[in-house]
DNA sequence: GGGGCTTTGTGAATCCGTGAACAAGGGCGG
DNA sequence: CCGCCCTTGTTCACGGATTCACAAAGCCCC
């Protein structure tokens, strides 16, 4: 499910603010969904509360992180130094939920040795290498679209297994690696879908 | 629904290629959907194609307009000027599909007067004016989770209907004002989720 | 002009996620 | 030690989305 991550987001909160037990309903308030489908997620995976009280923060936040497989860090590689690769790469709020962009390629020549906070941009070319050595199974796409399945198809050959893909086009892949979309204009397209629904002719 | 943008990126595209009909079949298999869905999707805004031969590109993309409210550009304001929020001032796919970012604002004093492509950066105070200036309808937060809620509700008192929100954090707004989060960590998480059940064990 | 091929549009069956309500069960006060 | 109260875990019903399958219908070729 897509919720898991909100509730260990909200849960770290709680924790960081001293709390040690929450039930359903807090949590389902603070992540914005409703109490009976909290308790119905949690209860897939054998997290088990105590009735009357709620669930102990420490223990769930454990199943939680066992249960989102961030028991470890895990190293991405992030293609494409433009601008919004720029961005993610000098992202805080990866490294603090346990991912770690270990290496940045691009193909423009002209980028390949500059840096990005820490690391410095390699050759494209080096993809297969950097994913050997770092052990590296998530691979990040931030290039134009026109390149995006080229970078798939060396990704996965690589042996790359997750794509974070934010080149607006669909990716043609094999079907044991995961493929996640995310393009910003489509974001704004569904938000300016309901704004038309609002007030058909509205300027702005 | 959210794939109405998807389809009508790939009528854009297949538009560019010089096609002038597409078969729901073709349609599909470029959007990454099922056929079926395809057409009951169309025919739920009354585009119709012609059995036999499938959809007029020019049309559907004109009827697709039509619903997604993009017969007109949208004005969007930019709250924070971080690196998030740079690479998406400059951002070209933004305007390629019809939303310009028409203002940008931190509240960081020192950010204030630098340029980020072709915008100045205003202060936070300047939301309001900015908004009834341009005629702003949404809204794009790109600042730390902790400062998300007071610029949400700046927006909101601002007259902003739409929000599109990259902070770590659940908005609380009025009914009336639709948010789309966009948590790029959760996203990762959601990936080493299947990477762990993937191979319980494997570091990278 | 008519038959066949192709593709749409839709009706029906199904599946999944959601939400409400309720019984089971643990803690706490007396 | 007992009963009350609170919260979980689960069952049930429902609505929406998905998919299949097929009839209606346009186009092309003979």
């Amino acid at each position: 499910m897509a919720r898991l991550p909100v509730y260990h987001r909200v849960l770290l909160d709680l924790q960081a603010g001293g709390q040690s037990t929450v039930s359903s309903e807090q949590l389902a308030e603070l992540a914005g969904v409703n109490a009976a489908k909290v308790r119905k997620d949690l209860s897939h995976f054998g997290s088990y509360g105590t009735r009357g009280v709620g669930y102990e923060v420490d223990q769930l936040l454990a199943d939680l992180r066992r249960e989102l497989g961030l028991t470890h860090d895990w190293n991405c590689i992030l293609v494409g130094a433009g601008n919004l690769g720029s961005a993610l790469a000098k992202f805080a709020g990866f490294s603090e939920r346990g991912f770690a962009v270990v290496a940045v390629v691009d193909v423009d020549r002209s980028k390949v040795g500059t840096h990005l906070g820490a690391l410095t941009v390699s050759h494209d070319e080096e993809i297969g290498r950097l994913v050997a050595d770092h052990g590296i199974a998530i691979g990040i796409i931030a290039v134009p679209p026109a390149a995006a399945q080229e970078v798939a198809d060396r990704l996965v050959a690589a042996g790359v297994t997750s794509i974070l893909n934010f080149a607006p086009t669909v990716l043609d892949v094999p079907d044991e690696v995961k493929v996640r979309d995310v393009d910003l204009a489509v974001e704004l397209q569904i938000l300016a879908f309901h704004e038309g629904r609002r007030e058909p002719r509205r300027t702005g």
